[in-house]
DNA sequence: CTCCAGGCTTTAG
DNA sequence: CTAAAGCATGGA
């Protein structure tokens, strides 16, 4: 089945390149996209850009469709940051993705002090190598692997696979999900959500907030990385060195907005837009 | 060769 | 509590 949206604010390049979701590629007219054990094929014809998929619901959640993005920007240029402004007219199709909360945290893990190429080719080599093959329309793929099918393997099957030191951080974290679940960090208040993900191993206060922010909805939440550092410094000005003193300064300027903000900003600066 | 990438854990002070 | 060393990997 298909769907179409307007294209105003919601361009699959913007969405899929600004760093927010590693298992995409390009195919045919658009991208093809990945999440947990689905897929689907999206791409902009005029002034529409339309979703092929074999879950029409699960798919407009997770382009988070329902929200009015025009709006978000609008209260971006309220700010009025030049930077932040000039972000938004150049990444104005981006939107916030809503994830799978366990493929997620697995992916920021493998995110730490990596480059995002690497990461989607280590997070690629996992889901081929443990996920369950899955069968579409589009062509055969492979699902995000369970927790229980990523505690099974040691960490040496991590590190062959290109993880280098965040093995042990992927098998130790499977494991306790594997043995726990995930469901007792659904609902969770505020920042209690974020102080139990940074008990998993190779989860801090950034991949937290990267936790937060895509897999559970958080769209208070500000992730702070390296690029975020280069952009406060050169085009807020700022002066603070601490990456928690920086997500406060960000967090108590954009409040409930500070997720959207952190992402027309990193992918403005980073993509060099 | 060094430096960097969506940083974290461990150890030292 | 804060500060810094150490950590795999591959591209620039």
């Amino acid at each position: 089945m298909k769907f179409d949206y307007d294209s105003t604010c919601f361009v699959p390049a913007d969405v899929l390149e600004c760093g927010q979701i590693f298992r995409f590629e390009k195919f045919r007219q658009g991208y093809r996209v990945f999440s947990a054990d689905k897929d689907c094929y999206i791409y902009t014809d005029g002034a529409k850009t339309i979703v092929e998929c074999g879950d029409a619901d699960y798919f407009y959640n997770f382009f988070d469709l329902g929200r009015d993005y025009s709006k978000i920007i609008e209260r971006a240029e309220s700010f009025g940051v030049p930077a932040l402004t000039s972000a938004c007219k150049k990444a104005a199709g981006l939107r916030l993705l809503n994830q799978n909360s366990e493929e997620m945290i697995y992916s920021f893990i493998i995110s730490q002090n990596n480059n995002i190429p690497r990461i989607k080719l280590i997070i690629s080599r996992i889901c081929e190598g443990l996920g369950q093959k899955m069968s579409s329309p589009l062509g055969d793929f492979y699902a995000f692997p369970s927790s229980s099918a990523l505690a099974a393997k040691e960490p040496e099957y991590y590190r062959s696979l290109g993880a280098g030191y965040r093995d042990v951080f992927i098998s130790d974290t499977a494991r306790r999900i594997a043995a726990e679940g995930i469901e007792r960090l659904y609902g969770l208040p505020g920042d209690e959500l974020r102080r139990q993900l940074l008990t998993y191993k190779g989860v801090g206060p950034k991949v937290a907030d990267c936790i937060c922010l895509f897999g559970f909805g958080r769209r208070d939440a500000f992730p702070v990385d390296t690029w975020i550092e280069k952009l406060y410094r050169e085009d807020f000005g700022g002066t603070l060195t601490d990456r928690n003193k920086i997500n406060a300064y960000f967090t108590s300027l954009f409040g409930q907005f500070s997720g959207y903000m952190q992402q027309y900003l990193f992918y403005a600066k980073r993509s060099n837009l």
